[in-house]
DNA sequence: CTTGAACCTATAGCTACTAGAGGGATTATA
DNA sequence: TATAATCCCTCTAGTAGCTATAGGTTCAAG
């Protein structure tokens, strides 16, 4: 059995983090010592490293836990699971994609302006003034 | 002069998003009506489409705060517009680098999975096995 | 003058945590 | 066995940047 502590250290989520998952209905509420302090098994860190690791890569709550209610059915066919390990590839194409576009225009803006007075700064001209973008965002 | 409304449809900012950016002392409290609505100046309708566009690009609250106190002083050097417009630039390269790195994961970790059943789909395993995984994140 | 759209304030909710207060439990050492 | 150090407990409130709702007032057109 592992206390918080070592479960937070095993899988680098904080100690809070853990307690609101459990709030949240991400993890089952473990068993209590007698002075009622969380005691956790083996099963429930595997569980917390999966939220974990699909936390890093940019899953919602609301995404994991359809995906642990899908793993509790092994029988069910995976196509849920693909699907949502799909969307969520989809989005990360589109804040890639955005993101890249804002960078093109910060790097105009802030190379455009060589650091005279404020007067005549480019990066303020360029932010005040939408019609000097190359492309929309 | 303009209702708040009429500055929502200008900016494309929606009215409460108006209210809480006065609250935040983005934007000065305008004139009052005698029934107590606001009627905004041109030179408020540029201010907020200078905010709106700096929030398109991503720039903090804070961050635009620094800015339009700096444009305030039109005879300093404007090195600081210049640095907070970099440090930006260099945040959104680093956010690119980032979820691209997760692009790469996830790709793999959906065309793994060829639709079969849950107790064999590789998106819940890769999930669960961080060992799995091509690079860190 | 009436009516309907637009406006007002205040409060609560959203995501995914994080921080702090004030107190109790556990464990290692003397 | 006593004590100190560390860990853990609950509860509340705060973070960013809004958005939504409720319940009421004002404006402008006809």
């Amino acid at each position: 059995m592992f206390s918080i502590g070592q479960m937070s250290k095993q899988t680098h989520v904080k100690i809070p983090t853990i307690r609101y998952y459990e709030q949240m209905g991400l993890i089952a509420p473990p068993v209590r010592t007698e002075g009622n302090q969380r005691r956790y098994s083996q099963a429930a860190l595997e569980r917390l490293s999966f939220i974990k690791h699909a936390r890093d890569l940019g899953l919602t709550i609301e995404a994991i836990r359809d995906l642990t209610d899908l793993s509790a059915h092994p029988e069910k066919p995976c196509a849920d699971a693909h699907r949502i390990a799909k969307e969520h590839l989809a989005s990360v194409r589109e804040r890639i994609a955005k993101l890249q576009r804002l960078e093109v225009e910060l790097a105009r803006i802030e190379v455009g302006c060589d650091t005279g007075q404020m007067e005549s700064c480019y990066v303020i001209q360029a932010l005040a003034d939408h019609s000097l973008c190359v492309e929309e965002h």
